[in-house]
RNA sequence: AGGGGCAUAGUUCAAAGGUAGAACAGUGGUCUCCAAAACCAUCGAUGUGGGUUCGAUUCCUACUGCCCCUG
């Protein structure tokens, strides 16, 4: 069963799980036990000055333990999955030469597929006047035109894509005139991809009843901690909503807020709700990924033992520690 | 206690003597460069008992519950 590749593939414990489920506290005491370092997962916690309303980890909260990916970037410049890519594996690459474990922690599911299977996307060169030409197109003549376009290059991709879903029609018609190819194809051939490492993919769920009663009292603990404020310093920094960083859950909604457009009291309600959606959408990403490992959070499974416990035992039963 | 009003989906609201609609919530799903984004699908209701009627959820009536006014 154990292939001599094991020799070669370098050892990866990926923890995840949907928002305010606990995993920021769980990573730690895996991070001690295996002796790991922590690589974030998050697309939020990646900027500095967002703190509160990005559930960001304290230093104190890190107990030493080493985090990467954390407060690295301005809350102005942009971030999306090919940044986050090659940030994480040269994060990973620092931790093998310490001789340690990479933890990728985060709730970003397609970051951590980029990574995790390595996932090429080297054929797009940010072409961003190309872009703003397929979103005006869609502004002016409709999603409807820009997905005949679509149809008349790559029609297979049309059957996966909804003629509504204008970000991933442009992805689609960018990468065909980027390439010549069909991004169909190339999304085809990535599916292929087998994991580089050797690794143990940690889901942690709980009751969906407990991560939504979660979620709410934690969109109110953040207001009391003065996520209004911070917002508010934010915006004096320049940031708008149109920023990658500002289309953060709690950060787009009370922008609205501060610009007059809800009460406070509605903008809460509206981060709560989207959060919760949020979460759901987690799940949903998580139980279509095929080589996960659910941990429940409470209840009793695998012999009674608690999360921390669960994991190990698979760590050890996979050769990923001792 | 007396008078009046209301009772439709989890919630807020429609409609109608003949198939009860919507929004939001809930649930399921898509995702390979904005992913805390974007998008798709779907479950679900006429308070209870009588009566009129071919047919009542609608009209009548009693009950129950809620709201308002009076005391």
């Amino acid at each position: 069963m154990v292939s001599k590749k094991q020799e070669v593939e370098r050892p990866l414990v990926i923890l995840t799980g949907p928002t305010a489920v606990g995993k920021t506290a769980l990573s730690i005491a895996l991070a001690k036990a295996i002796n790991g370092e922590i690589v974030s997962a998050d697309s939020m916690q990646v900027y500095r000055h967002m703190d509160i309303g990005s559930a960001k980890i304290t230093a104190e909260e890190m107990a030493g333990v080493p985090h990467h990916l954390i407060d690295v970037l301005e809350p102005t410049e942009a971030f999306n999955v090919v940044i986050f890519q090659k940030l994480a594996k040269e994060a990973i690459e620092e931790i093998y030469d310490r001789g340690r474990i990479p933890i990728l922690v985060g709730g970003t599911g397609f970051y951590i597929q980029a990574v995790l299977y390595d996932i090429d996307f080297t054929e797009n060169d940010e072409d961003t006047a190309l872009r703003k030409e397929l979103e005006a197109l869609a502004e002016n003549e409709g999603a409807e035109a820009l997905y005949d376009r679509l149809k008349a290059v790559d029609p297979a991709s049309c059957e996966n894509i909804h003629a509504h879903n204008v970000k991933r029609v442009i992805r689609a018609l960018e990468f065909y005139e980027k390439t010549g190819q069909p991004i169909s194809a190339h999304n085809e051939a990535q599916r292929q991809n087998v994991s580089p490492y050797r690794f143990a993919y940690f889901v942690l769920n709980d009751k969906r009843e407990e991560i939504y009663s979660r979620i709410d009292r934690r969109v109110e603990q953040m207001v009391k901690a003065g996520l209004v404020e911070e917002v508010r310093r934010l915006k004096e920094m320049g940031c708008t909503k149109d920023m990658v960083s500002m289309q953060g859950l709690g950060y787009k909604e009370i922008l609205r807020y501060l610009a007059g457009e809800l009460t406070l009291e509605e903008a809460v309600t509206l981060i709560q709700r989207d959060t919760r959606h949020f979460a759901k959408r987690q799940l949903t990403w998580f139980r279509r990924e095929k080589e996960v490992i659910w941990v429940e959070k409470t209840g009793v499974d695998h012999n009674g033992q608690n999360p921390l416990g669960v994991m190990q035992e698979i760590l050890r039963e996979k050769s990923i520690i001792l």
